[in-house]
DNA sequence: AACGGTCTCAACCGCGGATGG
DNA sequence: CCCATCCGCGGTTGAGACCGT
């Protein structure tokens, strides 16, 4: 048996609300409150409309202190920022934005951003392609060595992430490093107003960007490894947590840093990826290059293989890279 | 001006979680 | 514990606006 309806849908009406039933919504609530029960709301409030959509209308359109109209550069920062380290999960991203509803930043994300970024993606091989929105304007444009990030709290790099201590990923990333990363292009994924936002001593701020190359990284990881149980359990079935789209978007991020700092990389970490969840390896080998089938190759096009498997510490010391996205991913992420 | 394709965004839908009896 | 109910969320839809030809 299905789930039963919230409403008789014979008996409401749906579609665009008129003004007349704004203002009979507004003037009620404004009395009222919602009385802690939407479903009751309209009979109360004498409108014929499913009680949901009474509350979708007060939340995304009559609320006070709605914020419509263009997003901000800020904004489309802190969207990127928390999108890279949550994912979709709308409503936590507008309580970082005072005004905006998770619908709205739902529908700008599908609308504006994902095709921004994309475009960005696409070009990220000009040297200022990601300049905005990616780029920390509150960054200084310095080049540090990157040292084992294990010291850093998980809280420092992602909120919403617990427990990152004990991601083995994160060990085997921070033992890659090689990199010189520029905190610029890194940090405004998690904290776009970094560094104000973390209100960091100025010893603090040393010891944090020291590591921020694989910061953004770590929060992928983390997230792929606590939706889909990254590793070997995930042969050739998708994930049905995390949707296709949000896949792609995560590993375009990943895929464009990498490219940022890595002298002839040519998108392999998606093929690796994409391997990945084809049975054919690991995201912690792929990463760390230890695996039998780790797939960040280097001069290779092997189908589905890994023909010359290295790892992103030897394209870090800029090796030359010839290889190229296998046809067969297109499909995968780009359809 | 007419038409067709694309884009936008308000609204809908269904699911999972929370809550209370 | 079970069940019913409600809430909140994220994905999807579709009408109208917009744009290019």
């Amino acid at each position: 048996m299905g789930r039963a309806p919230c409403c008789d849908k014979a008996k409401v009406k749906r579609g665009p609300w008129s003004p007349e039933e704004d203002s009979k919504l507004r003037d009620y609530i404004e009395k009222y409150g919602n009385g802690g029960n939407w479903i009751s709301l309209p009979l109360k409030a004498g409108l014929r409309r499913c009680g949901k959509s009474c509350r979708l209308r007060w939340l995304n359109y009559l609320r006070p202190n709605i914020k419509h109209g263009d997003f901000s550069e800020e904004e489309d920062r802190i969207i990127f920022s928390l999108f890279a380290a949550i994912g979709s999960r709308w409503s936590i991203i507008a309580a970082h934005l005072p005004g905006r509803t998770d619908n709205d930043i739902k529908n700008y994300w599908n609308t504006k951003l994902r095709k921004k970024l994309l475009s960005s993606s696409s070009s990220s091989h000009s040297s200022s392609a990601m300049a905005s929105p990616f780029q920390n304007p509150n960054s200084q444009d310095v080049k540090r060595p990157l040292t084992p990030s294990t010291t850093i709290p998980p809280s420092v790099y992602n909120p919403y992430v617990e427990n990152l201590d004990q991601n083995p990923i994160k060990s085997l990333i921070s033992n890659t490093n090689s990199f010189e990363a520029h905190d610029q292009q890194i940090f405004p994924f998690i904290y776009p107003n970094y560094p104000q936002d973390l209100s960091l001593s100025d010893s603090n701020k040393n010891y944090i960007t020291s590591t921020s190359g694989f910061l953004l990284n770590h929060n992928m990881c983390d997230h792929y490894n606590h939706h889909t149980s990254f590793s070997s359990d995930v042969h050739g079935k998708r994930s049905e947590i995390m949707p296709k789209q949000e896949e792609m978007m995560m590993m375009m991020m990943i895929d464009h840093h990498i490219d940022q700092r890595v002298k002839g990389y040519n998108g392999d970490f998606i093929q690796g990826y994409y391997n990945n969840c084809n049975g054919h390896g690991d995201l912690k080998q792929m990463i760390s290059g230890t695996g039998t089938n780790s797939n960040i190759n280097i001069g290779g096009s092997g189908s589905g293989s890994a023909s010359s498997s290295s790892s992103i510490s030897n394209l870090a010391e800029n090796k030359s890279s010839t290889s190229l996205l296998q046809p067969k991913c297109l499909p995968y992420f780009y359809s």
